[in-house]
RNA sequence: GCCGGAGUGGCGGAAUCGGUAGACGCGGCGGAUUCAAAAUCCGCUGGGGUAACACCCUUGGGGGUUCGAGUCCCCCCUCCGGUACCA
């Protein structure tokens, strides 16, 4: 001891566990199971494959890489999903953990615009990038499945199922009642031999609301019908089609937007105004699938909160809809205002009827004006809310609205009722129409005060009813004979009496809408499309794709009320011939332009999950085994991402999905099977009294650690401390490269999944970090000698420790299960703070504990411990029952349910032996002396109280 | 407004079924080691109260059910997420 200098204090800490270390073992592991592929998993009918085994389907959401590379989000998930992946592989499970590249996307090209650069350069730059940075995390993701929505032989396969769609059609009596997709031939052939009655789409929305209303009007015989109806009528049936229709414009992005990817009147990315603007766009027919993507929720093992945003999206409503003849000089001229209603108990109550600006009637009144009509006073109308941004609508909700001159009967009382419009009511639900009822709805009311229209309430309120419209319960009044029903046997009675009257029936209505396809940006898919010279559209052939994405000189968008697709620009790409294009049944040297339009960053995400599953195969966008193994009868076993994704991407998925199951492409009935959600982790940042936010930079405390006193430096005011999103703006973004290089990717993932609950919001704590390096210093040290880097081991197996040991594999191990890393985390603290050393046998079932989370710390003492294969398919460490129960248990006594002692028994000790050790403890006995003991409350192996008193 | 989720020490969080609230970590305090510091290690740490016990209070607030409530029921408050004239 006496002769220890300087140099022997060094020398006996020369290998302990320190961020250089856990660098050096880190990237030295990662070399070596990048060498020996240890995370490849081969296919059914591949060498290698161990059919025995079952499967399990691993699956994070993939990122889009952008060029400002990996943020502390992305790791979270990935770290999760790679515990789960690592213990199944221990556990004996084949597992399919990919990863790969959401590439198509506005960012990239936002660059190319500013820099000239190619956005595939610049993306695949940032692919480098994020697969650098995420290798470095340890993942053991099965790299040579790795692909890329850009690549070519990857949405080679995203066109063919876009044909797939276009070639299909949803035929709502099949599967019995259920509906599917079925080939568009198919129809064809039931059109030519008068099996279907030839007419257009009845569902079809691009003809809802037109003039000419579908359902009704046969067409007549097939073989009679010149080419455009057939066309028109066949259109009307594909699963994806062409509508010339109002969109979200949004000028400075220069695209049009889908509903969902505009909030507030906003783009999503960017925040630019969005415009509605008619054009001609590609559409999907999701609203066929309306009730299959409901039901369809109550078979997948999803968060509850995804499945009602997923449900209330879809929004289905179940009402009637109602004709009211259309009269002219006060009689019926033939055709009818239909509605929507979801209280046709109401209709006695219908003061007005209001139809959407864009509505044909109002094209007829303006055309056909009767002497009330304000010519106008309308046509202006209609102008200035057709130009009316949704920004505008959402700040200003103010009734507006115009009488048309036009009067409908109510097909009940046959009373004349006034016909407005008013942008309150919406083109693109129900019919575009709706019967005003002021006394049962809030929003009919504020219009019939605003324009002084009569008010007749329809329901009885209660008496101390003192509001304006009334929706509650209640028997209905001046209905005639519906008087004195309550509302649902009243809806019965009507719409029975509708049915019987041929002016109404039954109707379920959805909110959700067709699914705009279509971009006119340059960085994504190119549709197998072409237009021949009357502007009709031929698919592409199979045996052409993948239609490529031709070079461009520059990508800057015009911003212009009249934007052509960037792809316009490539004149050479764009003229072509239907031989060269691959169009079959044409002239093969007919001119043909294909369509310039690109397909929205959804496309490529649609479908990732079935290429993993075979992503190098040139024959099938998956191979049939593949599919059946790895998809199995529940999808993906497991999929983790944010839920900013809950509508838009999960429910896009599932509807590529169902057409594929329907056309037979793939066997489930649903793409994923579990879904879970991380949570977001959000900074520290500063907030004034006024809620704007201070950079870190800006504030210093001049207090305590326990009492704070955070002052902005630059005013010497007070700021509050809160969390916040990370943002370059408030200088709290935390770079994962440095976490790592001070702390070791072991910590970084450890620190991640110790934060708390996965799926929960969490703030990054700096100061936080340092124990969770503590305790790798401390596993470290409990296996190696600091001195000399060998194993150190006990010579006998200390039984307590070993206890432990069992009830710490127990812990993790269920809570992995269960996603509780956290406290799986805490049992392995638990663990190293009882144990001072193990036995070569103690440390080899540790390590393979630990493995899921900290892996090469794991992977370097096990290989120290003499094994040559790598600890990830190591076997996960068994325990023994009866090692988690102890001799003797501390049970509480309460006496009146408050704690007044404890005492200690045999766990499975009786109720009488329990009771007998509490009445005999010498604390009880003093509280319960002079008291009448009323009742004793035994709970075995859990708790005794004495009711007395 | 409507629909989800949450509210527990100075902080992050734990608490399978209604059964010892605060596991585990951070921070703090005390100690060991050191010439000293960092690092590391050990102990204590919800609040009040006491010399120490005892005891009292405590899971956003108020009521209730129960022998017993962080957990179940009713009402209210706050925060986060989603959605928004959907007839």
């Amino acid at each position: 001891m006496g002769d220890q200098g300087n140099q022997s204090i060094e020398s006996s800490t020369a290998h302990r566990y320190t961020a250089e270390l856990a660098g050096e073992l880190e990237t030295r592991w990662q070399r070596v199971w990048d060498e020996r592929q240890s995370f490849r998993q081969p296919n059914p009918g591949e060498d290698g494959f161990d059919a025995s085994r079952p499967k399990y389907f691993c699956m994070d959401m993939f990122p889009y890489p952008s060029g400002a590379g990996l943020h502390v989000g992305h790791p979270e998930g990935y770290t999760a999903t790679d515990i789960i992946s690592r213990y199944k592989r221990m556990n004996g499970f084949n597992v399919l953990h990919p990863m790969g590249w959401d590439a198509f996307g506005l960012p990239a090209e936002q660059y190319a615009i500013q820099t000239g650069v190619h956005p595939e350069i610049t993306t695949k730059k940032a692919i480098d990038n994020f697969r650098r940075q995420l290798q470095r995390f340890g993942f053991s993701y099965d790299w040579s499945r790795e692909f890329g929505t850009i690549d070519q032989d990857y949405y080679k396969w995203t066109q063919w199922i876009f044909l797939k769609i276009y070639h299909s059609w949803f035929d709502p009596e099949a599967n019995g009642g259920v509906g599917c997709a079925r080939a568009i031939d198919e129809l064809i052939e039931e059109f030519k031999g008068g099996k279907r009655p030839v007419k257009l789409n009845p569902a079809a929305a691009e003809y809802a609301g037109a003039g000419d209303l579908p359902g009704g009007t046969d067409a007549g015989t097939w073989d009679a019908l010149d080419r455009e109806t057939k066309k028109a009528i066949v259109d009307s049936y594909r699963l994806a089609y062409l509508s010339q229709q109002t969109v979200n414009w949004c000028p400075m992005l220069g695209t049009a937007l889908a509903n969902e990817e505009v909030i507030d009147g906003r783009s999503e990315r960017g925040g630019h105004p969005v415009l509605r603007k008619p054009l001609r766009q590609w559409m999907f027919r999701i609203t066929a699938y309306a009730d299959r993507l409901l039901t369809g929720l109550a078979d997948v093992d999803w968060p509850k909160s995804t499945k009602t945003q997923q449900a209330e999206w879809i929004g289905r409503s179940v009402g009637a809809e109602i004709d009211f003849p259309i009269l002219e000089g006060g009689v019926p001229m033939g055709e009818a205002l239909r509605v929507f209603t979801t209280r046709p108990d109401t209709i006695f109550g219908a003061t007005y009827m209001v139809v959407a600006p864009e509505h044909p009637l109002v094209e007829y009144a303006l055309d056909m004006p009767t002497p009330e009509t304000d010519e106008s006073k309308l046509r202006e109308y209609v102008q200035t809310t057709r130009n009316r941004s949704d920004v505008e609508r959402m700040e200003n909700k103010e009734k507006t609205g115009v009488f048309t001159g036009l009067y409908v009967a109510n097909p009940v009382t046959n009373d004349p009722i006034p016909v407005w419009t008013a942008d309150y009511v919406l083109m693109g639900y129900g019919t575009g129409a709706i019967m005003a009822v002021p006394g049962q709805d809030q929003r009919d009311w504020d219009f019939a005060k605003a324009f002084d229209l009569p008010i007749v309430r329809t329901v009885t309120p209660p008496d101390d009813f003192d509001g304006e419209a009334y929706t509650g319960d209640g028997v209905a009044m001046n209905s005639r004979f519906l008087d004195g029903l309550e509302i649902e046997p009243a809806k019965r009675k009507i719409i029975q009496w509708l049915g019987e009257h041929h002016v109404g029936a039954r109707k379920v209505n959805y909110k959700l809408r067709d699914w705009l396809f279509s971009r006119q940006r340059y960085w994504g898919e190119p549709f197998p499309i072409v237009f021949d010279e009357r502007g009709d559209h031929h698919a592409v052939s199979e045996q052409t794709l993948p239609v490529t994405l031709p070079p461009l000189t520059d990508y800057e968008p015009e911003v212009s009320d009249d934007p052509q697709p960037l792809l316009a620009k490539a004149i050479d790409w764009v003229n072509t011939t239907a031989g060269d294009a691959g169009v079959e049944g044409m002239d093969p040297g007919a001119p043909v332009k294909r369509e310039t339009n690109t397909m929205p960053g959804w496309a490529g995400s649609c479908w990732y999950y079935l290429r993993y599953c075979d992503p190098k195969n040139p024959d099938r966008l998956v191979g049939e085994d593949a599919e059946a193994y790895w998809m199995g009868d529940n999808g993906v076993d497991l999929y983790i991402g944010g839920n900013e994704h809950a509508v838009l991407h999960l429910l896009y998925a599932r509807f590529w999905h169902m057409v594929m199951h329907d056309l037979g492409i793939v066997r489930t009935r649903e793409p994923f099977g579990k879904l879970f959600h991380q949570g977001m982790i959000t900074s520290f940042a500063y907030q004034r009294s006024d809620k704007s936010l201070v950079p870190i930079d800006q504030v210093e405390n001049r207090g305590t650690d326990e009492k704070p006193e955070f002052i902005e430096t630059a005013t010497g005011e007070a700021v509050q401390s809160i969390t916040a999103k990370m943002s370059k703006s408030l200088k709290n973004v935390i770079n994962p490269d440095d976490v790592i290089a001070e702390y070791g990717a072991d910590t970084f993932r450890l620190y991640e999944m110790y934060m708390g609950p996965l799926e929960a919001t969490k703030p990054w704590n700096t100061r936080d970090i340092v124990g969770l390096f503590r305790l790798m210093q401390r596993i470290w040290r409990l296996c190696v000698d600091e001195a000399t880097g060998k194993l150190h081991f006990a010579e006998s197996a200390d039984e307590a420790v070993e206890k432990q040991l069992h009830r710490m594999i127990a812990k993790v191990g269920s809570d992995i299960e269960k996603l509780g890393f956290n406290t799986a985390i805490a049992a392995v603290f638990e663990f190293v703070n009882l144990a001072k050393s193990l036995t070569r046998d103690q440390m080899d079932r540790f390590v393979r504990t630990i493995a899921p989370f900290v892996p090469h710390a794991a992977e370097e003492i096990y290989s120290k411990l003499g094994n040559t294969q790598s600890i990830t398919h190591a076997d996960w460490p068994s325990f023994d029952e009866a090692m988690l129960v102890d001799d003797e248990v501390e049970i509480p006594v309460q006496v009146m349910g408050k704690l007044r002692s404890k005492i200690f028994v045999a766990p499975d000790a009786d109720n009488k032996t329990m009771e007998a050790a509490a009445l005999a403890d010498e604390r009880i006995r003093e509280l319960i002396e002079g008291k009448t003991v009323r009742k004793i409350v035994v709970v075995p192996g859990r708790l005794v109280n004495i009711v007395a008193n």
